[in-house]
DNA sequence: CTGAAAGCGCTAACAA
DNA sequence: TTGTTAGCGCTTTCAG
């Protein structure tokens, strides 16, 4: 299984490797007559560029690296898809990595993907702050997105929801359905998605008068099995509130599931929201209402900054880009 | 932001470039007190090797390219989970790509990861038939192993899931569970998981006695959405058989969705199950009876299959290895 | 045990 | 417009 070369073709064409190099890439000037015969020639032979050889002359791969916090969150995948769709119009190629929520293995993905020449990163981090060595290391090697979550105090272009106006969005939604106190269910404070969203629900709660037990703010981490296990623990430890504020899709629904098993009504006993729109919010039981993030939106501001980040040799400022999200309405809540 | 090189190292050491090689890549003789000083100095320059050089060279990469049809689908991506888990032992990249379900795209995908030189190619064809001559091409290029499903006609190793056997014991739970007609949801014949369970499905049957309306057994996509479609006119053509066997997950859970909004009970009334059990089986409602796939031994199949094929030069044999699945009894059906 | 040198396949000066 | 040449960073003969 011999490999063709360019030297193969040039022979071939009775050319030059030069000339057949400007021929095939198409810059560098070639009269019409010799394109045809290279083109010609390189099409009998069957030959493709070797794309290890041209990164190691070019030192560029056309290739953008992306690491996310979990491929199993249906959430991150959907945004992988919007992402490699914008790509793939520029000619690119995602090289795409789990980090497995492991500040430890993201930190070798980033090195890696930067060892590989990739073009640019695009990143949701794992940790808020545990990220942060790598995360900022890598921002120094090339170019970097962050998306959906950022690290504190990197410096680097961010593009992802405006949490805060989608916490509005929710409560005021289920203000309107009636809801007079509220318990949150989170993760761990160690990312920003989770820290925006909950101070974002406390100060909207507070504007509504809305009542927030401190006891009724469980944070664990963004999975089902936790929303089962918080539901649970509101159950046994008191009476439950009007309504229960999710911090992500997997999240509420593990909290519907486990409000079925317990037996308690959604919505008329307790309304639950959700965060994301995962396609399986609409399968829950009852269907979630949820905040839908523009994917492809958020997907396409990543890979202009990118772009914009890796023509400019002066680092311009950096961006901060957040969008405003919508609210999904079904049948997790009771306002129409 | 300079890289540093072999050269600087070799320098700084007061060796030569190939020593610093042998001492880095730790084969060819070096004394004890080079290889030190070589360390050192790669240390204190914070030396790492150019993955793209060393590609060019040795015409390796360590990194083995996997290409499934979906990434939306959560049953590929625990499967990605459970391949990159074992790579990484071997300390091998992975570079995955998503073939959105079209042929074509997978086409390119798999050239792309021939160019790039990766070690080897996991691939989950997306069609059984227009797979076919892309990945006749890449399998003469590279080790190639299919996992899950297979294209016919293709001549290369195979790891994946008594599909028939799987069938046995949904068939024989439902039977038991009292089911005497039957109707089968599932994907267009297009490959060969489809095509397998459906005859597998039809086999049992037909020796537990269990009718099959013809026109019950309706094809379309692996996606909810085909699931609940397929529901609705199952309810709008006839009497409702006392089981639905689905050809995944997804379209169980669809299935299911669509029985709750048609009033329908499940299992009382009718029976439902899925197959990958993929972790959102668990949160339907009711939970659903599926059959597990053992991703982790199906991933450690392909590795290991990859890994010796890489090293015999002789192409031996072709392996098919159909692992033996497990039935999981959850709320969706009756029988204990 | 170590160094010199060639070369993986490609592209960008520079010359012609 | 085309060819010659050097070299990206690494590994591997082949001499010493």
């Amino acid at each position: 299984m011999h490999r063709v070369t360019i030297a193969e073709v040039a022979a071939r064409a009775g050319v030059s490797t030069a000339t057949v190099s400007r021929a095939l890439s198409g810059r560098g000037p070639v009269s019409a007559e010799v394109d045809r015969r290279v083109r010609r020639a390189a099409a009998d032979l069957g030959y493709e560029v070797n794309p290890i050889a041209r990164a190691l002359r070019n030192s560029r791969t056309d290739t953008v690296g992306m690491v996310v916090p979990s491929i199993g969150n249906p959430f991150f995948t959907s945004l992988v898809e919007s992402v490699e769709h914008v790509l793939e119009r520029q000619g690119k190629q995602l090289f795409l990595c789990d980090a497995r929520s492991d500040p430890a293995v993201e930190a070798k993905r980033l090195a890696s993907l930067a060892a590989r020449n990739v073009d640019g990163i695009i990143l949701s981090p794992t940790h808020g702050v545990d990220s942060a060595a790598a995360v900022a290391d890598a921002a120094g090697r090339l170019p970097l997105v962050q998306l959906d979550r950022f690290v504190s105090g990197t410096n680097t272009d961010w593009v992802g929801v405006d949490d805060t106006a989608a916490m509005r969005l929710i409560l005021d939604h289920l203000h309107a359905g009636g809801a007079r106190t509220a318990a949150f269910i989170g993760s761990q404070q160690t990312n920003s998605s989770s820290e925006q969203r909950l101070s974002g629900f406390h100060r909207r709660a507070a504007e509504l008068g809305i009542l927030v037990d401190p006891a009724s703010v469980l944070l664990g981490e963004f999975s089902t099995d936790w929303g089962e296990a918080a539901l649970a623990r509101l159950v046994a430890t008191g009476p439950l509130p009007d309504a229960i504020v999710c911090a992500d899709d997997l999240i509420a629904l593990g909290v519907t599931r486990a409000c079925r098993s317990h037996g308690v009504d959604v919505p008329a006993r307790v309304q639950v929201t959700g965060f994301d729109n995962i396609d399986f919010a609409r399968l829950g039981e009852p269907a979630l209402t949820t905040v839908d993030q523009p994917r492809d939106r958020i997907a396409e501001e990543a890979v202009r900054l990118l772009t914009a980040a890796s023509q400019a040799d002066t680092r311009a400022s950096t961006a901060h880009i957040a969008l405003v999200p919508t609210l999904i309405v079904r049948a997790s809540t009771t306002a129409s």
